[in-house]
DNA sequence: TTGTATGCGTTATCAT
DNA sequence: ATGATAACGCATACAA
């Protein structure tokens, strides 16, 4: 690899010089082309580290996010990393393991300009909170860690709303709901969501048709055995994610129910497998790689100092009609 | 930040004595604990940059996929990243967009001190080729570009033959194959494992039940249909991926058709998406997470340079036996 | 417009 | 065992 002197050298100019060139600053249009030349000459390449200890920042970012596994983060990750390879950024992708915060303290180590964290249930707040402490430029994905912290998130809230009011219109009338852990907020705001939709279309609330899940197939297979003992019978059921909706439409099928006939199915992410399941899955989709590149861009905003304000967005859901709720096509 | 200087300030000594606790080199206890004490006092972290400018290495290493979005690479970055961890590194990953190679070279004036290529159909063999040339420690995984350079791939062959071994063994005689494009090595490669398993059990190859899909669920509903069509029907079907048995199996239903009772459905890869279709699919497991890791344990090796040879490894499938293939428990 | 000199935070070489 | 000092490859303030 070529360093900046031999290309200094070879153009018969200082090395001064040259990083003006490679810096686009005003320098004659002779010098201009004999620097070019020998830079094509030794396909020299600017050394990143060296410039970033000079400039000190390192053009990466970090995102940490609890597992790989599912479909959430791949999309996410994509995201990010289209907003940052236009602006010359890259991104180092970590796992938050255990109880690790001191993650954050080896990406501060190897200098990387900001963090994306997407798991803030698992690093927990104080964590966070010391990082901005720090100085450190931080956004949150899919999480609340209170005001101090620049967020983006769904809206979890108008989701469910849509949900329920498409099968509200759809003629259910009793729609049982299984959802994600109350602990969580976006599990109160969907819930939330639900209720309004009821009340506004003149629906009494029944907590019988509530049942708590905890995301996993296996729980939404439970209880939507739950729901099929009340009586009267629900006749649509709404999970607050695809994988609890799938859960329920594999119980349902054991039972020999057909799904949408003898129950609607609803789901909340808009995951890859609300496509793949059979019939495939109306569902709230959430713009996961939005959610991604929205992040990006605050936190490449932060770092370039041209906006520092500390800004919670939330992102609208759209819902995507399939065949599981009767109203759509098998397609 | 504090630097390596303030700390050698605050414990009256020398940088370099800073710098050899802390690289555990021979150092007196006494000065030892002062040195120790003032990191701590000033909560001293070394700078990664500069470390690596002098050392000449990132300690990064760089992973080009095509994309995030399916469930193949979410489990591969698992795999490189808990090895990486473990080993001080970090991982880069860049998404692979059209034809650019400038990619590797973007990573390389990085500094990243190696790359996995997870895409060698759409970065070309040229490009790989010349990240040789260049001595850039190279893995590629899952996809072949000659003998001189480093991959890890699965063995087609063997899953294929135990997938078909496995439907024979069922009693079926008239076995369909939807095949991803023959232009792949791998497709190759599971044909002539159907073919052998077929061979070994004292059965006919028939051309007719080979159909070529392109890798997607609607070429995998479309190929099915095509079976369909055969005089005598085949009782079963092998899809080269897990969305074309997929895809087969929302035809087959579309048909009114049951799998497994009039259609068993074997695919290939266990992605996400194979737990959650009904019936659960049975399908050839790759290792894809220990893919990764493999990948990224022989680039470290080349890293270090302990390990220098160039080496192909083959890694071993196992068929998953779920409810889609007529053997399995519903579960 | 161009060159010189200095700094960025480490590691490493050579003395002592 | 410890301390100066020179790299590492780049950017930049200051001179010319």
């Amino acid at each position: 690899m070529a360093t900046i002197n031999e290309v200094a050298k070879v153009a018969g100019v200082s090395k001064a010089t040259v990083s003006r060139v490679l810096n686009n600053r005003p320098v004659s249009t002779e010098t201009h082309a004999k620097v070019m030349k020998a830079i094509r000459e030794l396909n020299y390449q600017p050394n990143a580290q060296a410039r970033g200890l000079s400039l000190r920042q390192a053009k990466i970012i970090g995102l940490i996010a609890p597992d790989l596994l599912g479909d959430f983060y791949g999309p996410v990750i994509m995201g990010i990393e289209e907003v940052l390879q236009k602006n010359d950024y890259n991104l180092i992708v970590s796992r938050a393991r255990s109880k690790e915060f001191r993650l954050a303290k080896m990406l501060k180590e190897k200098k990387v300009d900001g963090l994306i964290i997407a798991t803030p249930r698992r690093i927990g707040e104080k964590g966070i909170l010391a990082l901005k402490r720090d100085n450190f430029p931080v956004v949150v994905i899919d999480g609340n860690v209170g005001e101090q912290v620049c967020s983006v998130e769904v809206d979890s809230y108008q989701g469910a709303f849509q949900a329920t009011e498409h099968l509200i219109k759809l003629g259910h009338s009793r729609i049982g709901v299984i959802s994600s852990p109350y602990a969580f907020k976006e599990s109160r705001d969907r819930l939330r969501g639900y209720q309004e939709a009821l009340k506004q279309y003149g629906l009494l609330y029944d907590h019988q048709l509530v049942r708590e899940g905890d995301y996993t197939m296996a729980s939404g297979e439970q209880e939507i055995n739950q729901l099929l003992q009340l009586e009267p019978r629900p006749t649509a059921v709404f999970a607050f994610n695809d994988s609890m909706a799938i859960g329920a439409i594999h119980g349902l099928f054991k039972k020999g129910l057909s799904v949408p006939k003898d129950m609607a199915v609803v789901g909340f992410d808009d995951s890859y497998v609300a496509k793949t399941i059979y019939p495939p899955l109306t569902t709230v989709q959430q713009p996961i790689q939005e959610m991604g590149a929205v992040a990006a861009r605050k936190l490449l905003a932060l770092l370039s100092g041209e906006e520092t304000a500390i800004t919670h967005i939330t992102l609208q859901t759209s819902l995507v009609v399939r065949a599981s709720c009767g109203a759509g096509l098998y397609k």
